[in-house]
DNA sequence: GCGATTTGACCGAC
DNA sequence: GTCGGTCAAATCGC
């Protein structure tokens, strides 16, 4: 078997794509660095990171499935053989082809995970702004659900092809929570780069200077720490939860529909401190880490007055359909990231885990299965 | 008038 | 056969 040269092309692809994961990072850590940067800025970049990570994720998925094929079950009907003909590995071949996965009704092949965002008023609607555009498509009613589910898909799927898909359903168990599903990545990021990195003229054109901030310099750890994941990766999650206090949340909701408007902006306590739960999504790639905040708002200062999100992460690997959960727990500086980040006491809640020792993923390495 | 949303129908996966 | 996801015509709002 060449499953080697096979993981070793496609380990090549994954750390090609990381280290965009990486370079972007550092620009989030620029922006963050920077006092004349907006929310929006950080949203968009959180957002693109979070983009790169599931990017890195579903080439690692595939790598794995194409290394586990033929390692573990001898199967004899890998899709090896073709593409060694053509100088390309199978597990390449598998991760390419992951991005290029057609659109169907039910994409079991497409990387998949779970954003939960919490609102701090059951009565808000609109679901969080992710930091892209969302054009809804559909809603519709499941069985066993109390609200129905909303489908979105990419703004730019007719002009750029984009294959990017969400779902946001509302959670029965609790208003406040709008469980929101990405399906496929946006091929249309570029654009949304330069629509950010334009929108936001007064970004620095580098500052690769130690970052002054400490929760700044936090954050230049966090990328750091994806950067040694992404050369060692040995621990994974498939699960996140990253919870984002919200402040006091209550009031019941009256029949529910989603609104027209795809995206509420984050406000802010005070400040244009990186207090948004976008970055929170872009600390929380594809994978599984829980982040609970306890509802009380003084445990949030960033909530007080404002309102900010929930944020949970919970991957799923379409392709096995399977779910592995993770926890972050040896990330406690992520958790302290981003405590500083928004304010939210992280470092007591960041404690709940439950390993798969198979995931080659860090926290921040995404999901992958 | 144009673009986005709504909603019933259709299709495919399970 | 059931249910989830998508399509597309109708409708709405700017």
């Amino acid at each position: 078997m060449q499953d080697g040269a096979g993981a070793e092309g496609g380990m090549q692809l994954i750390l090609k794509i990381l280290a965009d994961g990486e370079e972007q990072a550092r620009r989030l850590g620029e922006l963050a660095d920077d006092p004349r940067s907006r929310p929006e800025h950080y949203r968009g970049a959180a957002a693109r990171l979070q983009c790169t990570l599931g990017r890195a994720a579903a080439a690692a998925k595939a790598v794995e499935a194409a290394s586990g094929s033929s390692r573990g079950t001898d199967r004899s009907d890998s899709p090896r053989s073709a593409d060694e003909s053509s100088g390309r590995t199978a597990a390449v071949e598998a991760a390419a082809a992951q991005e290029r996965q057609p659109l169907c009704k039910r994409r079991k092949g497409m990387p998949r995970w779970t954003l939960k965002f919490r609102v701090p008023d059951a009565n808000l609607e609109g679901t969080p702004d992710d930091g892209f555009s969302w054009r809804k498509y559909g809603q519709k009613d499941i069985l066993g659900a109390k609200f129905p589910r909303g489908y979105y898909r990419c703004t730019y799927r007719t002009q750029q092809g984009c294959p990017a898909t969400k779902q946001v359903q509302r959670s029965d168990a609790d208003l406040c929570v709008f469980d929101v599903t990405y399906q496929g990545e946006h091929t249309c990021h570029q654009k949304q780069r330069q629509v950010a990195a334009h929108g936001g003229t007064q970004s620095p054109p580098s500052h690769h200077e130690q970052p002054q901030d400490p929760s700044m310099q936090l954050l230049m750890g966090f990328k750091d720490a994806l950067k040694v994941e992404t050369e060692a990766p040995r621990l994974h999650h498939d699960n996140h939860r990253d919870y984002y206090d919200p402040g006091p949340a209550s009031a019941p909701a009256a029949p529910f529909s989603f609104p027209s408007v795809t995206t509420m902006p984050f406000h802010h306590a005070a400040g244009e401190a990186p207090d948004n739960p976008a970055a929170a999504a872009a600390f929380s790639p594809p994978g599984t880490s829980y982040f609970s905040a306890p509802p009380a708002p003084h445990h949030c200062p960033a909530a007080v007055g404002g309102s900010c999100y929930d944020v949970v992460f919970d991957y799923e690997a379409a392709s096995a359909g399977t779910r592995v959960r993770g926890g972050a727990a040896e990330s406690s500086e992520l958790g302290e990231v981003v405590s500083r980040a928004t304010g939210c006491d992280y470092s007591s809640l960041y404690n709940h885990a439950e390993l798969d020792p198979h995931l080659p993923f860090a926290p921040f390495g995404g999901p992958y299965q």
